[in-house]
DNA sequence: ATCTCTGCAAACTGTTTGCAAGGGT
DNA sequence: ACCCTTGCAAACAGTTTGCAGAGAT
């Protein structure tokens, strides 16, 4: 029998590999952002075999294929998240403690018509950021 | 007689030196985005004086005083545009050619008061990013 | 005169490349 | 058996830090 990631993994044409599944899952069952160096400490911890630049290829590939998406979260490197087509959702990152919130309003799809109409150069879009930055509630009382 | 330049320089608690001059003349001037890597290119063609840590110690110092901010637009570097408080746009990005269109709708000022109601940690925001990115008409004829 | 800014060398961080060995199908 | 993936070393790009001298006010 064949589990979820393992067929993931084979759908976009990569093969399963111990490295592979163990990424995959952590991005599918966290359903949050990670950076290359957070997810290397994660790993450690759970003892799972990790090599920095297996990481960074296996994140690369795993982008190209459409299984996470990257982003700037406002860290020194690039965040990747699980791609989840049903939940299409943004981020308000704390700058104080990176505290983390979904934004399921798209501002981008809001737009997205009045704007194409306006541009003069580009007639389909195929990727777009929109993050927000800001001090949390709980960091704002601290003072 | 003061130039806006040095007037800018100046009500930013920076010291007006030739290098600042010429760095804050090619933002206010061009009105887009530039990478480190780019503007030593340009100042160099202008026979300008440039030096990488100055002008990254230059940009660092600039953008915490609110002359320029920074931004991601798909290169391997960070981009910094002038601040223009009358004019606030965002970017629609070329992936193939770099070609660079503003957008005058910022579609976070369109959901910000719905987004905020909605948010449970949040209720300031700082700063925002929304770049856009897409193949534009010239490149997508190309094929 | 003071304090900031600049320029050079060197360090540092994040990420990529080359290549041989290992592992999935 | 084949080809993709891994791991190590080493390279690389972008950016930062330390310090002495130059320059702005």
């Amino acid at each position: 029998m064949k589990y979820p990631i393992e067929i993931m993994l084979k759908e976009a044409g990569l093969k399963v590999t111990p490295m592979r599944v163990s990424l995959l899952t952590l991005f599918t069952e966290a359903k949050i952002p990670f950076t290359a160096k957070e997810i290397l400490v994660l790993m450690k911890s759970k003892k799972s075999v990790v090599d920095t630049v297996t990481l960074y290829r296996t994140l690369n590939s795993f982008e190209e294929r459409g299984l996470i998406k990257s982003m700037h979260l406002g860290k020194d490197s690039v965040s990747y998240e699980i791609v989840d087509t049903d939940h299409h959702h943004h981020h308000i990152v704390c700058t104080k403690c990176d505290a983390l919130e979904d934004i399921d309003v798209c501002a981008f799809h809001v737009v997205e018509n009045s704007l194409l109409k306006k541009s003069k150069l580009f007639t389909t879009i195929t990727k777009h950021s929109f993050e927000l930055f800001g001090v949390c509630n709980a960091c704002a009382k601290q003072k």
